[in-house]
DNA sequence: TATGAATGAGTGTTCATTCAT
DNA sequence: TATGAATGAACACTCATTCAT
């Protein structure tokens, strides 16, 4: 999975290693748009190998199933998702106005989910698998903690249990609002992409005590 | 269902004619009790005919396929959305605080949702079918109109381009965090609730003038 | 099956079998068309019955089968085309000049083939049932023997074995030419039946010793 | 099947080529089996594939459906049909006594059909569809059109509404008598064949005006 | 490793037949 | 007797997966 480098054992592993990581990488990618444009069970296998360029044979060679390209794409997706979260820095995500912090979390988060096209058929289609549940679940999950984290930082005096909810609720209104932010013209997608963080910031504002102002009238929660 | 008092000329229509409303009511419901658990796709006819209690050939009785079904429940859903929405009227939309009226809007929209299972797996799934899709088109339009409705009869000096993105945008955020609303406990569902109105509303104040105040600092839109 | 005139045991009887036999013959009368229409394989049961205005419980109450219906049907014909064949008496087979026994045998025969729409749906399609076969067997012997009677009743010289070649052959002819005996216009099928008796006569003019000619060179056979 | 000596590029491609036409021709002969011992409607798909050997995948990699099954062995047939046709050459229709171009044509259909085991089913059996019974029809066009144009070659003097009648009929003859010829005992099909000859002969004599005689007495047509 | 022909279990759908009314 | 809703076995066809080459 990770290719030291350095001495190697033999001398055709590396090439070998390297010809199978492409074509990993190439199926990955065709069974992102053939998921993409079809949904997960809509998708064939034959397809997909024809998409790589491929024969179905060798599809198998890589991956063990259908559902387990899903799950390699998933946490494809996850490595990705996760790393587009990691550009923030603590002291920004501490310092900064709402708004900025905002721009700085979701733009690359845009950017992200603009190059997985089969992430949505993968997360939000119906329960494919327990196994892919259960990816999509820690997914969630890994995401969830990362958006805490940030809330528990900016404002610390929150409590826990509201932290959670915060987070879930950021999360939904993001994954909720994203069709507008992704999709129509270019016109459309900016307007989406405006309105999505407006919601985020007018839903984060009662809580944020950065700029020095207390959180006031948020309707008891706290 | 049944006729008015009177003469009947035979015995056997109206019992035979109820029985059929009954079967597609029985199949309906099966089958969306299905689609939710395993999606369209994965969803079998035998399946649905047994959750039914039916023969397989019964259900064909009644729908030529199993799109047929799929858009038969779909039509349903939407009546049943449409009717959801109709509860407020035009007074209550143009007088009652916001907070109030988000609840009179979400509260009757989300006793549907809780009473259609297999809408999720019918209107958010990947595409079933052009005519499906046809269907949700047409019913995420009609839902847009009854919003934009709203907006316009609330604060009727918005712009009318501006209306169209507020209810874009107000529907994509009751679609993101109805999952909270209607999984997990009822602790849970609670707070979902409550937090999905928060959003909202938090969302459309700005724009509100209901109160007599004037709609202050919302970013130049309008 | 005969209704024997002359005292009734019940009241009741006689309507019921007449009703029975008058369904029993809407049924037949549908079926012939249905698989006339369609083949026998691709006629439904329920359309049958549609055709006879009846449900389709009704016909399973005089046929056990959609293969009985076939079989009574073929029974029908089968009986129907013997009397066809019994118009022409003793003296006439053994006297008429050949060109008019032809006509005296042909034309009732066609006739009845007008008439019995399924009958080439049941006796020419490909194996039904050994049941159905069997009665398409026992109707083709009947008529062979019949024609076997009328060779030796007009060429009693005819050595047996040949006696059956001829009526076989005969046979035959009848059926490849009743095609074009009974499609087309009006012109086409005159033209077909004056061609289907021109085939027979020639066939068997030359063992034909009526006329007090003797049937000369016809090839060593006899 | 397999290419010019010379370099080849590839070594697969030929031998795929020759798997393909190979299952091909296994599975219609399979087809024609099938198709003739039950018919085309009870000819069941995974049958046909078993009696080839194959599994029900495997016919579909080459037939895109049942019904194109029949229709490749239709065209296969009609091919087989014409070539066996073709074997007269002009002289011999022209010159030879009719008894010997009888059986100069009559002959290799009989070969031919002895081969063509699902012949009857599909051209003449109910309807199976308009592809099919389109290629019936052109199959019957083409047969009708050479023998035309062998019975103008040789009595050019005949009318040519006449010549359409003559062909029209000769090829009833052939079809109505050719079961006598193809079925039962060695015995019974050499009687068979004799007999389908002496028909045609007779039935063509008086209108073949080659030995030199002219065609007398025919019933004032022509 | 790569191929792609072959596999065969599983799905949607039909229709001859039954049976409660 | 008549009805017609209900049955369920059977068929055409698909596609994830295997395996000989």
């Amino acid at each position: 999975m990770s290719r030291a480098p350095g001495k190697n054992s033999s001398r055709t592993p590396p090439k070998r290693q390297a010809r199978g990581q492409k074509r990993i990488e190439q199926l990955l990618h065709a069974a992102g748009q053939v998921f993409a444009e079809v949904g997960y069970e809509n998708a064939t296998t034959n397809a997909i190998a024809a998409r790589a360029g491929v024969s179905p044979g060798t599809l198998y060679q890589f991956f063990a199933n259908k559902q387990a390209m899903a799950e390699a794409l998933a946490a494809d997706y996850a490595e990705r998702d996760r790393s587009a979260h990691e550009q923030a820095t603590e002291m920004e995500i501490a310092r900064l106005p709402l708004a900025e912090l905002v721009d700085r979390v979701i733009d690359p988060f845009l950017t992200f989910r603009k190059n997985a096209p089969g992430f949505d058929a993968l997360f939000t289609g119906s329960v494919v698998s327990p196994e892919l549940a259960g990816r999509i679940q820690s997914l969630h999950e890994g995401l969830k903690d990362r958006v805490k984290r940030m809330i528990a930082l900016r404002s610390p005096h929150i409590a826990r249990r509201n932290v959670e909810t915060y987070a879930e609720v950021s999360i939904q209104i993001v994954k909720g609002l994203l069709p507008l932010a992704l999709k129509g013209s270019a016109e459309e997608r900016r307007t989406g992409t405006r309105e999505l963080k407006a919601v985020l910031e007018r839903y984060l504002a009662p809580l944020d005590v950065k700029p020095g102002k207390q959180a006031a009238k948020n309707r008891g929660r706290m």
